[in-house]
DNA sequence: GATTTGATGGTATGTTTGTACCATAAAAAC
DNA sequence: GTTTTTATGGTACAAACATACCATCAAATC
């Protein structure tokens, strides 16, 4: 055989190849062609490490979201040293907004398999229930611990705020995604908003 | 001839067909044969009156966002008499949120097109970007006389509040759609920032 | 050194798709 | 009453697709 290959680094390449077609010509033009053409492989080997093409759809969605997870936790760890509450919901927030290319792809991709979840039975919609959930939770207990320390009005209702949070900053994303907005604008209104939930900061 | 047919008439009756198909399997899935079996009639009328298939989605697009400017209106018309900037402003917003199987076909299809075109050239995107730009617009100016009367803060950033709430509405309606929210958490958390911006209502 | 096995290329096949083509019945036009 | 139109059905066809199959070469194993 030839030189001994990474198996998880090759599917690695091939789902990349994937993303990136998908975000070019849609997910619904992904073809087992268009990606061994992108990947610089031929449809046999695509194949050989995917074997069909629903799983490799699948892998590519897993991949997604795990790595949709990492870049959040990155952007909380890289706020500076003692953030306040507001300082990590601003961090979660803004990576909703898709800003250099990378992080355009991703997002992107990210939408379309949302959407295809909704009528597709295979993709069930449970990865991208569990996420959400999650970070509501997690953007409840930040607004809770600002109200206790006085960082923002103890009348406010912090379940139905992360709500809002979490929806105008999907919204804001997708208007990014749309043509409609610079990404500058939607950081400028998510950062007006969380302006007048956090005063005085 | 056989008993002379209103076009526009059988028309419609294949686009609402292409939209059921659409909201049941998703709009990729859609077949000039789905369609005509979802219509009820041969795969041959399908092409007598729309030619070619993407005339036919093109003829679909056009009428998702005519339908969905004539609801905005209707909705904004159904508000009883001597309506505040609020009650308009909400009955805006709410539109976003699907509650009927008729605004979840409208919304579910819309949704698809609006991802489809960001990667598809022939749908431009232009009726994505339009209407979303006169509603802000629109939302803006209802805004600012909510302000001139005192029924919300003066120093509020009109145009920024009308950014995020239409990207709240989106977002929400987007969680119902996705299965994360029921129609009803989703007008409630509405509703909650409604509350917030007009103090007193 | 012989043999097994992992990585790859190429090709064949059955299915589905959009669309073009052929046909026909029936109402209208003359 | 003949001759156009109009609305419809059925079918044929080329392209594209996912996938199965056949082949090969080279590293590892013994």
């Amino acid at each position: 055989m030839p030189k001994l290959v990474d198996h998880d680094e090759r599917r690695a390449q091939i789902i990349d190849a994937l993303l990136r077609t998908a975000a070019d010509t849609g997910l619904h033009a992904v073809t087992m062609r268009s990606v061994a053409v992108e990947a610089g492989i031929s449809v046999r080997l695509v194949q050989y490490y995917f074997d069909t093409k629903e799983q490799l759809l699948l892998a590519a969605v897993n991949r997604l979201t795990t790595r949709m997870g990492e870049r959040v936790r990155d952007r909380v760890r890289a706020v500076g040293p003692a953030p306040t509450p507001r300082d990590i919901v601003e961090a979660v927030l803004l990576e909703a907004v898709p800003t250099d290319e990378e992080s355009r792809v991703f997002h992107l991709v990210h939408t379309e398999y949302a959407v295809l979840s909704v009528t597709d039975p295979a993709l069930g919609g449970r990865d991208f229930l569990a996420a959400p959930d999650e970070m509501e939770g997690f953007l409840v207990g930040q607004l809770e611990a600002a109200q206790r320390s006085g960082a923002t009005d103890p009348r406010l209702d912090a379940r139905q705020e992360a709500a809002v949070l979490l929806a105008a900053s999907a919204g804001l994303g997708l208007s990014v995604l749309l043509g409609q907005r610079t990404p500058e604008d939607a950081i400028a209104a998510l950062r007006y908003h969380l302006g007048r939930l956090f005063p005085g900061s």
